[in-house]
DNA sequence: AGTAGTTTCATACTTTAGTATGAGAACTTT
DNA sequence: AAAGTTCTCATACTAAAGTATGAAACTACT
């Protein structure tokens, strides 16, 4: 075991020291401050005429200077208190739900693009990952009028390939 | 104009001067305080054997009290503000935005189904709606290098199609 | 150094997607 | 009733997608 006190631990003694001057600064300049004011008031005492029946004057002074000197002293040490704390809450709002506004929306859309119901159909079985012939038996139609209907679409949807139209279609928020 | 007092009128000062009292019922609670301390030390002075130079004591012990009494003034007067503000600030985060924990998510699944980097990135490129030529051209790879890495692509993920491969993914969360 | 996994490429083949063109049937609007 | 739109179907063709198989090169790990 090491001494308690070496040469090198004496500076901590010394930072110990000032960190409790740090933090009693405020109390002890108070104490200083109202040693001098009691020091004044009984210079004034001796100096000034205090004329009959102002001896409670004079208490009564003392009481109000030392109240606000109370006052001010809690108002000090009470500031780092009144920091406010700003609480960040992450609220994750999810996109899934189809509103009202958004199928209202997608009908708008689809209406600019002149699109027919039969067209929005194929698309919403094409985003599902059907065939064109999945798709054909699904809507009870033949093979080339899915066909048909595909290539239409993507003349309208200005696209090449069916992958291309999904996504432009999701972007144009024209499915879900 | 109608007279500046009327009958109806009176109800409202006495609201007025409920609400001056209940404003200033701390301050005049301790006013009062103040001059019932006073007045006890008054009696003290009188009744207790005030030995010399004692004097200076009893100013001190009036300093002290007072002191003490403008502190706990204070904090019952500061006692809302002192509280501690929590400011709740609502963080809306869209899943449009990719989180870290939507990054940390994609890569479990990826690991879940045995997706190697290159498979992924063709996946991405298919949802974006390329073609198998135009992601051989993006990535610098050859046509039937790009056909491979999407049949295996198709086989870990259990379906046959690019438009299925692109709606599974994106159901896994595996793309954006 | 060997093993496993990834990436790359090729060839041959089948299947599906997409285009072009035309045309009939059903429906709505004028 | 005529015109326009949508939906339907067919044929023929081209383009792209997808499968199967094999193999070389690279990486990483033991």
């Amino acid at each position: 075991m090491p001494p308690l006190l070496t040469y090198h631990q004496q500076p901590y003694i010394r930072r110990a020291m000032r960190r409790f001057l740090q933090k009693y600064k405020q109390v002890l300049l108070y104490a200083a401050l109202m040693v001098g004011i009691l020091l004044l008031l009984q210079l004034l005492q001796y100096k000034l005429v205090l004329i009959n029946h102002s001896h409670e004057l004079y208490i009564l002074s003392i009481a109000v200077v030392f109240t606000g000197l109370g006052i001010w002293l809690a108002l000090k040490l009470i500031k780092p208190k009144t920091e406010i704390q700003t609480v960040v809450v992450e609220k994750h709002v999810y996109l899934q739900e189809l509103s009202a506004a958004e199928l209202e929306a997608m009908e708008k859309e689809k209406q600019k693009l002149g699109l027919s119901n039969r067209e929005m159909e194929v698309l919403q079985l094409m985003a599902e990952g059907l065939s064109n012939q999945e798709i054909a038996d699904r809507l009870f139609v033949s093979l080339p009028t899915v066909k048909t209907h595909s290539s239409k679409l993507f003349e309208k949807l200005d696209v090449k390939r069916r992958t291309q139209a999904i996504e432009k279609a999701r972007q144009l928020k024209l499915i879900a």
